[in-house]
RNA sequence: GGAGCAAAUCGGCUUAUCGCUUUUUAAAGAGGAAAGUCCGGGCAGCACAGAGCAUCACACUUCCUAACGGGAAGGACCUGAAUAAUCAGGUACAGAUAGUGCCACAGAAAAUAGACUUCCAGUAAUUUAUUAUUGGUAAAGGUGAAAAGGUGGGGUAAGAGCUCACCGCUUUUUUGGCGACAAAAAUGGCAAGGUAAACCUUGUGAGCUGAAAGACCAAGUAAAUCGAGAAUUGAGGGUGGCUCGCCUAAUCUCGAAGGGUGGGUCGUUAGAUCCUAAUUGCGAAAUUAGGGCAAGAUAAAUGAUAGGCAGUUGAUUUGUUCUUCAGAUCAAUGUACAGAAUCCGGCUUAUGAUUUGCUCUUUUU
């Protein structure tokens, strides 16, 4: 089982952020906001993954960091959730934290993989 | 026992699973503040004939430093410990006889002091202790943060540094100190409030912009760039903000060379470097010798989860005469503040534990 999560599955470019945030679709599901894209990539990038949380609601940037962590490590566990169903195409995914308080671990697990699951 | 202040040290260790970044493929991988971005410097680009004005910063002395608005040692003043000595803390500590402004309330008067009341003397009038008038004087006038040296004696019609003693102050001299300044002596009768964290004056210093600086490579071709030539226009552009002064332009043709672009590499471990020791110095620091090389991410790595240990807190129990102290068991917690973004030196702020010193408070003996 491959859990590696290398610097390819990552969403860097601004073109490709600008073009999830006009055309992509929006689900809410708390604590948080998943927008996704299909697009046509290489079948070695399965996916690519954006994780944004807001400077508005945690101002020490320890915090941001541990939440981003978390989230990485879900979905990194968790890719085959991601990958499987589509083999044509590919998504462009950003996951966005709009919380005010910080979740324990086990609690963002639960509710990220419900809201992965309703991309599908 | 508790609280506060100051100084010093530390800022956890480890196992398993799955991962991230760098590269020499085997190693390394957040802090004392990485924070605030408040000062100073390195570095880089642009500018740089010069002069004046404006602007900004700083303001006791000597020293340290690459530099500083930082630090060390010292001086003066203020506050506290009853006083002195001494100790602790604090000070935007140049100038209020260059000028302008402000000073509530109270008070007779608040800044060119002498108008008013009072005091004293003379003259006149009469209600014979009052009024009017002339002169003397600045002592008294309940206030206030502040009233034109203070206290006491003499002196006088009443008074006044008018005079004397002590204290304070001005000026001068001598001595000590590198200096800020201190001490002593003489001298002048004593020019006389606060506010410059009000404008201002004096002295000293400052070119501007910041790593999104900047250099190179790849890809690639427009308005901008550079060079040469031509004619015309007119005072445009640059020079830190203004003025003077200085330099230069715009249009067309030809030639050269390329722009955008979250593409990449360098800048970005080798230094005002870190550790240890010795020497010099009261100290901040400096010098010498030996040893070490220590994160470089870029929508931003240095982790997540599950345990264990150390530590902390509480309870029970054993040893010891109670407290204290030491051991065992159980439970809780697994820490606080907080995450490099060009690099250093400081300052400020946030904060857990331990040790030492001082102060306050409470309980017991």
């Amino acid at each position: 089982m491959d859990h590696s999560f290398p610097k390819e599955l990552r969403l860097t470019h601004k073109r490709d952020i600008d073009i999830l945030f006009s055309k992509g679709k929006r689900i809410k599901s708390h604590p948080f906001i998943v927008l996704y894209h299909q697009t046509e990539m290489p079948k070695s990038v399965p996916f690519k993954l954006l994780i944004s949380v807001p400077k508005k609601n945690f101002k020490r940037a320890v915090d941001r960091n541990y939440l981003k962590r978390c989230i990485r490590e879900i979905v990194r566990k968790n890719k085959e959730s991601l990958s499987s169903n589509n083999k044509g195409t590919s998504l462009c995914v950003a996951i966005l934290y709009s919380f005010r308080t910080i979740l324990p671990f086990k609690e963002l697990e639960h509710s990220l993989l419900e809201a992965l699951k309703k991309i599908q």
